[in-house]
DNA sequence: TTAATAGTTAAAGCCGACTTTAGCTAGTAA
DNA sequence: TTACTAGCTAAAGTCGGCTTTAACTATTAA
């Protein structure tokens, strides 16, 4: 199997050797074997990194995601605590969007307003979009 | 016009005083009158409060929500501004939406595959994701 | 008058997720 | 041999968004 250096990972993954250096001191991804001292990598560990990456992108913390991968092999019921996580994620995201278009509402409003300052825009705005949670 | 102090904006909002104050001290919003140098609050104030308490849940930084604030009395393109940067928002969002969706999708794979291994399931999952991506 | 309450400031502290720094070592090239 | 490169560790620094602390002031109640 394929061997490399914690630079080749760097290169491969656009992650810096700090930062693997630290993912590993936090416990994420196993500790690598080393040579002469220094670590030495393979596709099966690069594996562990892919998900850690893919949780991270997703918004999962490093405590969360330490939660996640421990223990994974041995309970088959971890998967369920993982579907669990990823679902709140999900929801949390959502209302998120739900905000975000909410802001995108006033932002609509205050452009196209004929209002001179930003109170006077805002006052209307924002009691717009107070009507649209009731 | 109705006036109160920096207990009452707080208890209002849900927002500490301390955060009030920085967010004074930091600009986004404006610098109340004071009274025996206490801080005195009025409507206005609080529509600008309103306006960055929601562009803060939508995800904007101070410095953004600083940089979309300041000047827009004056310019009427401000609101240009605005509507474009929270187009990007919304569009960073939807990006977030779908990173997310990918780990559900890893999330909803490794909970019902044979491996005992995360290196094997992530192996096959992660393969998969990557294929979903062409 | 005394004490409690609510406000003030400047500066330091905190948390997460890293990065940077300093001083070191092992392997390779000229 | 000398110099360079790539790696190592522990510890300190950074950044955003606040909070906490310390020392102080003004208003009100008993």
């Amino acid at each position: 199997m394929k061997e490399f250096t914690i630079g080749r990972v760097s290169a491969r993954t656009g992650l810096a050797a700090s930062a693997i250096r630290y993912y590993e001191s936090v416990g994420v991804v196993p500790s690598p074997p080393r040579v002469n001292g220094r670590r030495i990598y393979n596709e099966n560990w690069m594996k562990w990194l892919g998900i850690v990456m893919l949780a991270q992108e997703a918004g999962f913390s490093i405590e969360e995601i330490k939660a996640l991968v421990k223990r994974f092999p041995k309970e088959k019921p971890a998967s369920v605590r993982w579907q669990k996580a990823a679902d709140k994620k999900v929801k949390e995201l959502d209302e998120q969007l739900n905000r975000i278009k909410k802001m995108q509402n006033l932002l609509g409003m205050l452009s196209s307003c004929e209002c001179s300052t930003l109170e006077d825009c805002g006052s209307a705005a924002l009691q717009h979009l107070y009507e649209l949670d009731k």
